[in-house]
RNA sequence: UCCUCGAUAGCUCAAUGGUAGAGCACCCGGCUGUUAACCGGGUGGUUGCUGGUUCGAGUCCAGCUCGAGGAGCCA
């Protein structure tokens, strides 16, 4: 009876194992048998490449462990040995392969390249696939990482609150919460849906932001993140937008649009350090299967300083390129995608930091700028991605976010504990929101944000 | 939501308006260490749905459903 191991400990450190019998336990991914041999390829999950189990007439149940179908879940044991073939050190001379787990007919993954659209049809399954294994696997040390990265900068990770009563920047549609029964709602005098009734006694929703909650908790901790899910109910269909989405939020006290794109630039960077370092047989595998100048373009931009530009130099800088673009620059228009690719792709070639936008066009919480008609807002582009951070320096003085509101026609009641944070000892404060799942996809090569979400919510999808 | 493209075997894809095919998977057989093994044979189809044009529709037309890409919104 050999010692339990997993593959990635044999991998880790086949010296200590070597020439001892090992147990292991995981799926066969793909099996071929000549006359009086045979070899399994066995993975548990744990690695990213898989083990190599030969066997020989010996065995007793031989010929049915070299035609297991893909798929089965085996124990294996056996002696590890230095392996006589080319593409691997070594591999399990098997003496015992029991079957733990059969395949039924018609398991949908075969040991051939599937396209993603159909992978996405059997969600449960994908998971199993060499591309999500990297893919999921490198998520989890990403989250990993964003945690590390601001606990050993002493920021507090706050968790906001998923349901919530305010619309955190008056735009953008949400998912309503409610126990009412659509089919019969209670009703006011009015006729009206009566939400006094309902489970909170007022509308609520499915946070879109937990940055109006971080901010409070900015003025207690200085320095703080939230990390967690994030909901939009809008209507988008594309390669870059969830229903579902998780968000990474710092707010820092005492600081500014500077201190946030700081931090920012060091957060993109630590985060492609990190996994680069903890997982690089996945980074290899996106480098050679997912995009092939992706070790290119990391490397850059772990040695590129991040440009910044103001929004008023990257119209300028636009409309100076000589390029018929299908919308026109324009000064107070929000940039459009074409735009922000060619300012990161073409004209700067790495990641772009665009500051001072004109209020206009961004939330009504942003600080405005001296000149009265730019915010101190920043959004971080970067190649093949598009917006990967949004972020400013929030408004501090009362008088003029109360004035900012009122020129939207938003009712100050609803952010009344928003508004005492700037009468009880509020301090200029900034912070940003990046987008996980884009960070994932920016790191991995991935082109859908639905292929670095395990089980993916989009408009008319959540089936799994 | 708008624009464009697509839907044929379990998967990936072929097929001038004229008998629906290949590779892989699966089943059977062969094979002296294989690497998505290889070689030979076999099974497998209401061509997304509904209707129309035609002697005849996978192919042409209309509507619908689903998917993908682009745009908008944004992270």
């Amino acid at each position: 009876m050999g010692e339990k191991v997993t593959v990635k400990e044999l991998f880790r450190g086949a010296q200590t194992h070597l020439r001892k019998k090992v147990e292991v336990s995981g799926w066969v991914r793909t099996a071929r048998d000549s006359k009086a041999f045979g070899f399994i390829e066995v993975n548990d999950g744990t690695f990213f490449k898989n083990l190599q189990v030969v066997v020989d007439k010996t065995l007793p149940n031989f010929k049915e462990a070299v035609g297991l179908p893909v798929g089965t879940a085996v124990r294996v044991e056996g002696e590890l040995v230095e392996s006589p073939g080319a593409g691997q050190a070594f591999e399990l001379r098997g003496e015992k392969v029991e079957i733990v787990g059969t395949v039924a007919p018609g398991y949908p993954l075969q040991k051939k390249r599937h396209s993603f659209e159909y992978l996405r049809t059997v969600a449960h399954l994908r998971p199993r696939t060499n591309t999500f294994w990297a893919v999921f696997r490198l998520r989890s040390l990403a989250a990993q990482a964003i945690h590390s990265f601001f606990q050993e900068r002493g920021f507090i990770y706050i968790h906001t609150p998923i349901i919530t009563a305010s619309d955190c920047e008056g735009a953008g549609a949400l998912f309503q919460v409610s126990t009412i029964d659509p089919a019969d709602p209670p009703r006011n005098e009015e006729g009206e849906v009566d939400y006094d009734k309902d489970f909170f006694g007022k509308r609520t929703y499915l946070t879109v932001s937990g940055q109006l909650e971080a901010e409070a908790c900015c003025h207690a901790f200085r320095n703080v993140y939230t990390f967690g899910p994030t909901f939009r109910a809008e209507n988008s269909n594309t390669p870059r937008h969830a229903a579902e989405f998780w968000m990474v939020e710092p707010e820092m006290a005492f600081a500014g649009l500077e201190e946030a794109m700081d931090l920012a630039e060091a957060l993109i960077k630590y985060l492609v350090k990190y996994v680069w370092e903890q997982a690089p047989e996945e980074m290899e595998f996106f480098q050679r299967f997912i995009e092939k100048d992706l070790f290119i373009r990391l490397e850059n931009l772990l040695h590129a300083e991040f440009a910044r530009i103001t929004y008023t130099e990257a119209v300028k800088l636009l409309q100076e390129a000589g390029v018929a673009f299908e919308y026109p620059v324009e000064w107070g228009k929000d940039l459009q995608t074409e735009h922000e690719r060619y300012l990161t792709e073409k004209i700067f070639k790495k990641p772009v930091f665009v500051t001072g936008y004109p209020k206009d066009i961004k939330a009504f919480y942003m600080r405005l700028n001296d000149d009265n008609k730019t915010v101190a807002a920043m959004d971080l582009l970067v190649p093949g991605v598009g917006e990967l951070i949004g972020g400013s320096q929030r408004e501090e003085r009362l008088p003029l976010l109360e004035k900012r509101l009122a020129e939207l026609g938003m009712g100050k009641e609803d952010y009344w504990w928003y508004l005492e944070l700037r009468q009880y000892g509020g301090v200029p404060h900034a912070g940003f929101g990046l987008g996980f799942e884009r960070a994932v996809m920016y790191i991995t090569g991935m082109k859908n944000i639905r292929d670095v979400i395990p089980f993916p919510r989009t408009v008319r999808s959540a089936e799994f």
